[in-house]
DNA sequence: CGTCTGTACAGACAATAGTCGGAAGGTCGT
DNA sequence: ACGACCTTCCGACTATTGTCTGTACAGACG
């Protein structure tokens, strides 16, 4: 059905980028911080996946970000 | 790998239900409203999904709540 | 140049999200 | 008791998430 990715997650992954870069990880190593794969972070950050609530939170402590934070600036962007 | 669902999708899922209760509107309202299975209201509000952050979005525009203080809420109960 | 590091991308895959229709269970008012 | 309404539960199904392996590409560096 869905043949693009919501606006939500490119946006999403836009922050998940940024964050990850100010503190200053790898995608292997946020990725072990999250309990995810390498690979998914890539297609997180290129906004190719949509993530659940689940996995929003594990990035947010893998980032040391608040989730809400998180959405709110994703919110704010749509 | 999941055979249960992650803590927070119950947590989640009360906070959803709460505020359906407070809008006064059914599964099937809500359901329209945010285009998506009545069927899956329900299974979202006994925390038996973990929603996209895409459904996240849409559940919080339809209910007129913020995204990110429904995430902030389920967060901080966590 | 050759190598190392970090990322992009493809393809296959298992697990789960999300849809759909119907049946069955509460609750409430009459 | 009955109907009307709301919700739960039941399969069954499609679509997407999230994992994993491997390849390729670019920049940095000796």
């Amino acid at each position: 059905m869905w043949v693009t990715t919501p606006i939500s997650a490119s946006l999403f992954g836009d922050i998940v980028r940024r964050l990850r870069k100010d503190a200053k990880l790898t995608h292997e190593q946020l990725a072990e911080k999250a309990e995810c794969h390498p690979t998914y972070i890539s297609l997180v950050e290129r906004g190719k996946r949509n993530p659940s609530l689940d996995m929003v939170l594990r990035l947010s402590r893998a980032l040391e970000y608040p989730a809400w934070k998180l959405v709110r600036e994703t919110e704010q962007e749509l």
